[in-house]
DNA sequence: ATTGCTTCCGAAACCGATTACATCCATGAG
DNA sequence: CTCATGGATGTAATCGGTTTCGGAAGCAAT
């Protein structure tokens, strides 16, 4: 029924299974990790008893033999945020599906903890550590954390989602010029011209990735491109991108679309929209990127882009596997984003 | 710098350092779980080779020696609610206080899952485990998983947010009770009198509870209670109260308040009251439970009782760390809830 | 100096697995 | 009929700590 022989005082070990079979311990070993050949009448008789027992061995035990945790860390900035929560499940299912374990540790943005937990992990000898969030997704690299990094991939392969130069972290991450693409072939298509590009800090990678892409695309169209449009400094809440939209309008900067750079932000921009009589669609289009749950509450629902969170959390984990096991693993990899569209976005009619 | 040497090819052990201090491992043993008096010279020395190499003991060992894993299980419906996510960082962040690891396993539902985990939680040999949503927040106990945790209990100490008959878990839970008086105070003070209860399950316990409290507070207020007011078999996500919703208006049914089991239902109602023309809360006051970021999100924000999930994620975490090291943990602890007002309640005005 | 207590500390057992090495046996080749 | 060969298995070392046990050292009182 139950794993172990719960109710007794001791659990079972290898070694009473060995006794009860007639057999030495080395080869129960033998047939749990199916490491040698065994006379299949013996082992019958021991996966027999395994199985009667529910036996499982000792994780500990096994992991100091043979100095394998089994174990995986994922460094995140902050569960709360469904973006991570979405991914965190994802990598958690495939972990599992390879009998690892994930380990989360969230560093709530501090940069200080970040590093301790970054530390704290290697020290748990976790086998590979995935990091979303914080100093890995920043443009230019903190120094002292590339140094930490560099010591912890000595013995410790890592995977992040977003870059850190002078170290050899593998990569996975959203193509972000594909997602401004597809908002702005989007956006375009519908008779849009004057863009607004609202929310995050361009010392995000992702963030300064798609603003750059922005800039080209409009150049790519023969379209002027106004800095006005694309206030910098921002952040990813609500409360900011209300802000900064609210400085746009009282600037009497005109537009007829807004990209937000989360769903977060969408929710601030659609506020402070409503707020000043603006009617989403036909006035102002409104659309993001992170295709959370948001996108359904809001009213209308929005357009945005979706990063497949399973697939993402899939090829985080499956790479921190892959570099564990010695398989070969490319060095960069991209998640395609998708198109979610909704409400939001329709067509321009202030041409 | 950095724990360990992790540049060279083997981490340090604690022979290494009883080598270089010239005593016995179990001497630096004692340094390090500070178990047994060490003379204070030697100690020094021990402690100042500790800090030189930043050694830390392998945890796989130290557990394998003394059967404690320092390990909490948090067994979780889905971290992806934000509820769970912000209890989730409470007990991580009151686990690390205390020197422990939680490791989160997600069973998103599933009630195979769920057993699966917990038992898999069990295996792993955590010390304690710690649940939220699932079958431990069900009215009525399912008599397979009483028998599956109690088999575990044996062994390992169980709290949970709900109730589960037939076991000894300890519960941490909301005072469900009191987060209705709070709500209907507010309303019934507002002058409210017809009050509809939308979303949820009342096999929920928590839901049920709440169920219960209205009635009662009707009727010490000499109000009659409306079955129409109250549908049950609702859930607690955004599409089925707006469906709940749509039907009561559909069906006549007249309110000047809606209680929302939960802020996604909230979110579902407000649509629903929205793309109707009613307007919130001049015409109908829209208030709820959970007071997640949804609340700040919501247009008007939204009224909502507030869990304190910090408090509640250390009480849920302290509770299972007091029930491992042996303190008295008084069984059953109750969380109160507090009331956030936003603008989606207002008076009534329809007396 | 002897006795009696503590306090301090080291040797060795132990936790529960994996695995290197040695041994044994069976088999097919010569 | 022997010998080489290789598969099956057991013995024992090992992983890196903690802990029991008992001896040695320190100190006060006699």
């Amino acid at each position: 029924m139950l794993s172990q022989k719960i109710s007794d005082g001791k659990p079972i070990t290898i070694y009473d299974i060995a006794k009860e079979a007639g057999v030495s311990p080395a080869t129960v070993s033998r047939v749990l990790t199916n490491s040698a050949n065994v006379r299949s009448e013996k082992k019958k008789k021991i996966q027999a008893l395994i199985d009667k027992y529910e036996f499982k061995p000792n994780t500990l035990a096994r992991g100091l033999a043979d100095t394998k945790t089994r174990t995986i860390g994922i460094l995140s900035a902050d569960i709360r945020n469904p973006y991570y929560a979405s991914m965190f499940i994802a990598c958690e299912q495939a972990a599992r599906a390879a009998g690892y374990t994930a380990v989360l540790c969230n560093f709530l943005g501090e940069q200080e903890t970040e590093a301790k937990l970054l530390k704290s992990l290697h020290d748990q000898k976790v086998e590979a550590i995935i990091q979303f969030g914080g100093r890995v997704d920043d443009l230019a690299s903190d120094e002292e954390y590339v140094e930490l990094v560099n010591r912890i991939m000595a013995t410790t392969p890592m995977v992040i989602t977003g870059k850190l130069d002078g170290t050899r972290c593998h990569v996975v991450r959203i193509d972000s010029m594909q997602a401004m693409d597809i908002l702005m072939e989007h956006l375009l298509a519908l008779g849009h011209e004057r863009i607004a590009l609202v929310g995050g800090r361009r010392d995000v990678l992702s963030t300064f990735e798609k603003y750059q892409r922005y800039k080209q695309i409009l150049k790519e169209h023969g379209l002027p491109f106004d800095p006005q449009l694309v206030p910098d400094g921002g952040s990813y809440d609500v409360d900011t991108a209300y802000r900064q939209m609210s400085e746009l309008l009282e600037a009497g900067v005109r537009m007829t679309a807004v990209i937000a750079i989360n769903d977060f932000s969408a929710m601030g921009i659609i506020k402070c929209l409503k707020e000043r009589g603006y009617r989403i669609p036909e006035d102002i289009s409104v659309v993001s990127y992170d295709n959370t749950y948001m996108t359904e509450i809001a009213i209308p629902p929005l357009t945005s882009v979706d990063y497949n969170y399973e697939e993402y959390g899939k090829m985080l984990m499956d790479t921190a596997i892959g570099l564990i096991e010695g398989r070969k693993v490319s060095s960069v990899q991209m998640v395609r984003p998708t198109l979610v569209e909704r409400g939001s976005s329709g067509i321009c009619k202030h041409v």
